[in-house]
Parts: structure tokens; C-alpha cells; sequence
DNA sequence: AAAAAAT
């Protein structure tokens, strides 16, 4: 099977070639002629199969015909990340070279003069993240009655990030008469659902079966303590030989100071997050694909989509919150035939994330030594007689964080909010909330109760002394009645 | 729980 067979132009096939590509990836062979029959595509396909020119290069022959009214786009990508969108813009660069196709790139974090600029040139490609593409909108910068294709990339992780509402909104903005390709790694019942009102009479396109990890990576797992992560790290990365490779934490401020740290000793490290500013994020993205930065500490945000040529490792710093992410991650590598290594380091309390992930992929990790460091076992399941039987001695590992209370003093950052926030707030906004959930009806009211006498008896006394001097004995002429009840 | 995305 070759490209030439799949029904694209000549200036496609053209820069295709010259890209070095000659065979098509099975959605790419299967998407590509449904996609230029003007046919709706329900494609079900992580990243890495080589999804986004599965819908760029036919949406290229597509719009090569007709021209672009000035804020009026004839055809819309949306994008969870500002990275992928931005790299779906660089495909079409790549692969449109020979066809004049004008494009904007909506994205935050970017000044709005350029963007809107080029809406008003008139776009053939608009590529999009929701949140900006719909300030554009509600400034009057962009109209969507002209789009002829959407495309909805990633539908699962929009999912995820809370995005569907705006996705909606996008869509219902859009002319029903259009075609429409929806993207998603997986297909839970709430993405089908979605799906099934965005598409009409859509083929479907599977090609690798949902969170099947890349069978061309070799994992490997090692339980070390929480403080001995980034020794072992390092290690791990003197130890094998690394092209270049993604550190994942699970959160951005350890991204920050495990930079720091690679860094101070002597790695060739960036750092990714959604912390950054949006141009220090494309700066550090760029050095990482030109080989500048050898090493990307990186936050979930590089965890889907992220196409980096040839990249040889994966480090998980973290073991991430959820199993399919594992996958998305180590995905970042193993790519194009390659061979890739993947390595976790998990702390002794991150046994239940490792087993969801195990169950997930339908195999084990395989455990795997860290030069010269001591291999630990994970933590027993049930958390509480650790806490109570034990005295918490020299180690403190992240276990703390979620068990001992008393020892929460560790984390400074949770308590200040709290003992302000725990204290008036719930009691008034807990029924307007959950008032039809099965059984809170019932649990909550009893809570509110013993509450709220509490407090009227310790207002009270203010109240009298704020209004007259010496506190009255008699209360007048009505006496409430929990009072009387109360016995007082 | 964390991260992502509009400011």
C-alpha cells in the first residue's frame, strides 16, 4: 500500500515524499480516501499512529478548491493543548508547502493582534484551542457559519480537562451541513455519546485497540524511597544510553525543582509546564526537538501527542494518577518502528497507582534494579495499621501526605485555607448542592443540626452584649422555643 | 489528587 493509492493530489503526494514518508500507517489508509469521499469519521486512535496527517493531508486537497471570506474560516480544528494545536499548524506547513492555503493559529497565552490579523486575511485552516477560539468569537473576530470541516482531536482528553461544554458550544455555532472527524484514543459511553451528536452517518476507524501499551517499548519499573527519586534518576540516565528523553512528574512545581536539580548536576535539562509563559514553552519544546535540550522534565501537558522524532526514553519521576495516562506517556516513545525504554520510579505508597496501571495493559512491569541502590517493596494496601502500630520514625515518605493527620505539617500549603474555609461556609451551600443524590438527603440534615444550635448558643450571648450593656435575664416578652427545650 | 485551558 502506498500513498499514491489513497486517491491524494499530486502537490500532496509531492510533499509527502519529500517528507521522506512512502507507506501510510494503517488510519492514515484507512481514514484518508473516507475522508475525501466527504465522509464523517468516528476515528478511535491514540497518538503516534499518525493520526493528524490521516485528516491534514486530505483536508488539504479538500480546500484547495474555494477561498476563504474574510472571518469566516471554511474548516476548524479544535485541540486540547496549545502544543498539539500548534503542531497540527506545523503539518499543515509541511504538507501543504505546495498548495496556498491560508491558516491562523488561535492559542493562549499569545498576543491577539497576529491572530486576529490573519482571521481577517480570511482562513482556510483554522487551528484552535476552545478557550481562545471562543474569546476571538465573542469579540466579533471570527465567524463559524462558513466552516465545511471540523475536526475534534483528542475528544477524550477534552473530555478530561472540562473542555466538552465549550466543545459544544463551538459546535452549535458551526452549519449542521458539514463534515465532520472526530478523534479519540478511547471511547468511553460519555465520548460515544458526543460523538453520536456531532457525526452524522460516520464510518468508524479503529486502528490500535484502546490503552494497549507500545509493544515496542520495554518498560521497567523501580520501587525507591520519595527522597531518593532523583539520585536514582540520575543514575538510571547515567546508566543507559539516552538520545533524549521525557522526565513526567505529576506535578509542576516538582517539574521546576527537578530541573533545577538535573541541572546542578550537569544534565542538559528544560522544563515544561503549564505554569511557563506560552513562549517560553515553545522555546524550550523547539531546543527539545532540535536536539538543544537533551532531557524534557515535563508536566501531563507534554503526556499526549507530543511528536518528538526518534524519541529513545521515557522516565516516569512519578507514577501517574491515572493508568491510561501511563500509557499516553510511555507512548512518547517506541514511535515509527523504533525501539524505546521506558523507566517508573515508584515509591514504596505508590503500590495501588502500579497495580491500576498492570491491570490496565494486562501485564506486569517488570521490576528493575537502580545501579547501586537498594530495591524496595511496595507498602502493604490498608494504610491505618501502619499509621496507628508503628512509630513513625526516621523515614517520611509521601505516605504521610495521605494517611497520618498528624503529621500533615509537612505540607504547609493545604492548611492555611482550610481552618478558615472549614469553619462557617458548608452548612448553607451543601442542600442547594446535592439534594438529589440518593442518600446525603438523609446523612447531611442531622449533621446541619447539631451544628446549628452550637452556634446560636455561642452568638447569643455577643448579640446581647453588642445591644445593651448589662445582659438581660429576662428575654422579654417571647421566649423562642429551643430555648425552652433546650433546658436552659 | 494533578494538569490542562481565556484573562
Amino acid at each position: 500500500m502506498s500513498f499514491e493509492s489513497l486517491g491524494l493530489s499530486a502537490p500532496v503526494l509531492q510533499a509527502v515524499s519529500e517528507k521522506g514518508y512512502t507507506k501510510p500507517t494503517p488510519i492514515q489508509e484507512k481514514a484518508i480516501p473516507i475522508v475525501l469521499m466527504g465522509r464523517d469519521v468516528l476515528g478511535c486512535a491514540q497518538t503516534g499512529t499518525g493520526k493528524t496527517a490521516s485528516f491534514v493531508l486530505p483536508m488539504i486537497d479538500i480546500l484547495a478548491q474555494g477561498r476563504a471570506k474574510a472571518r469566516m474560516p471554511r474548516s476548524l480544528i479544535l485541540e486540547p493543548t496549545r502544543e498539539l494545536a500548534a503542531q497540527v499548524a506545523e503539518n499543515f506547513d509541511m504538507y501543504g508547502k505546495y498548495n496556498k492555503l491560508n491558516m491562523a493559529l488561535l492559542i493562549g497565552g499569545v498576543s491577539f493582534d497576529d491572530q486576529e490579523r490573519a482571521l481577517e486575511r480570511g482562513v482556510d485552516v483554522l487551528i484552535a484551542t476552545p478557550g481562545r477560539l471562543l474569546d476571538h468569537f465573542e469579540r466579533g473576530k471570527v465567524l463559524l457559519n462558513d466552516v465545511k470541516v471540523l475536526v475534534i482531536d483528542e475528544a477524550d482528553r477534552m473530555l478530561d480537562m472540562g473542555f466538552i461544554p465549550d466543545v459544544e458550544r463551538i459546535v452549535s455555532l458551526l452549519p449542521p451541513l458539514r463534515q465532520t472527524l472526530f478523534f479519540s484514543a478511547t471511547m468511553p459511553p460519555e465520548i460515544k455519546r458526543l460523538a453520536d451528536r456531532f457525526l452524522s452517518n460516520p464510518k468508524e476507524v479503529t486502528v490500535s485497540p484502546p490503552a494497549s501499551a507500545g509493544k515496542n517499548i520495554v518498560q521497567g519499573l523501580a520501587v525507591v524511597a520519595e527522597e531518593d527519586k532523583r539520585e536514582a534518576l540520575r543514575r538510571l540516565i547515567k546508566e543507559q544510553d539516552i538520545k533524549n528523553a521525557i522526565v513526567f512528574c505529576n506535578r509542576k512545581r516538582d517539574v521546576a525543582i527537578l530541573q533545577g536539580s538535573l541541572k546542578k548536576h550537569g544534565f542538559n535539562a528544560g522544563a515544561l509546564h503549564g505554569d511557563m509563559s506560552q513562549p517560553a514553552r515553545m522555546e524550550t519544546l523547539e531546543k527539545f526537538k532540535q536536539g538543544e535540550i537533551q532531557i524534557l522534565v515535563a508536566s501531563d501537558v507534554a503526556a499526549r501527542g507530543l511528536d518528538v522524532n526518534d524519541m529513545s526514553h521515557v522516565f516516569n519521576f512519578d507514577v501517574p494518577f491515572s493508568p491510561e495516562d501511563y500509557v499516553h506517556r510511555i507512548g512518547r516513545t517506541g514511535r515509527a518502528g523504533k525501539t524505546g525504554h521506558s523507566f517508573t520510579l515508584a515509591s514504596p505508597d505508590e503500590g495501588p497507582l502500579v497495580e491500576a496501571i498492570e491491570k490496565l495493559i494486562g501485564t506486569e512491569i517488570p521490576r528493575v534494579e537502580v545501579p547501586g541502590m537498594e530495591l524496595l517493596a511496595f507498602e502493604p494496601a490498608d494504610g491505618r495499621r501502619r499509621g496507628r502500630g508503628r512509630a513513625r520514625g526516621g523515614r517520611s515518605g509521601a505516605g504521610d501526605r495521605a494517611k497520618a493527620p498528624a503529621k500533615a505539617s509537612s505540607r504547609p500549603p493545604r492548611r492555611e485555607p482550610r481552618t478558615e474555609e472549614t469553619v462557617p461556609a458548608p452548612a448553607e451551600t451543601r442542600p442547594e448542592r446535592e439534594p438529589r443524590q440518593e442518600r446525603p438527603v438523609r446523612e447531611r440534615r442531622p449533621e446541619g443540626r447539631t451544628e446549628r444550635p452550637a452556634r446560636h448558643q455561642e452568638r447569643r450571648p455577643e448579640r446581647h452584649r453588642d445591644r445593651d450593656e448589662p445582659v438581660p435575664m429576662g428575654l422579654g416578652d417571647h421566649v423562642p422555643a429551643f430555648l425552652m427545650r433546650s433546658g436552659r
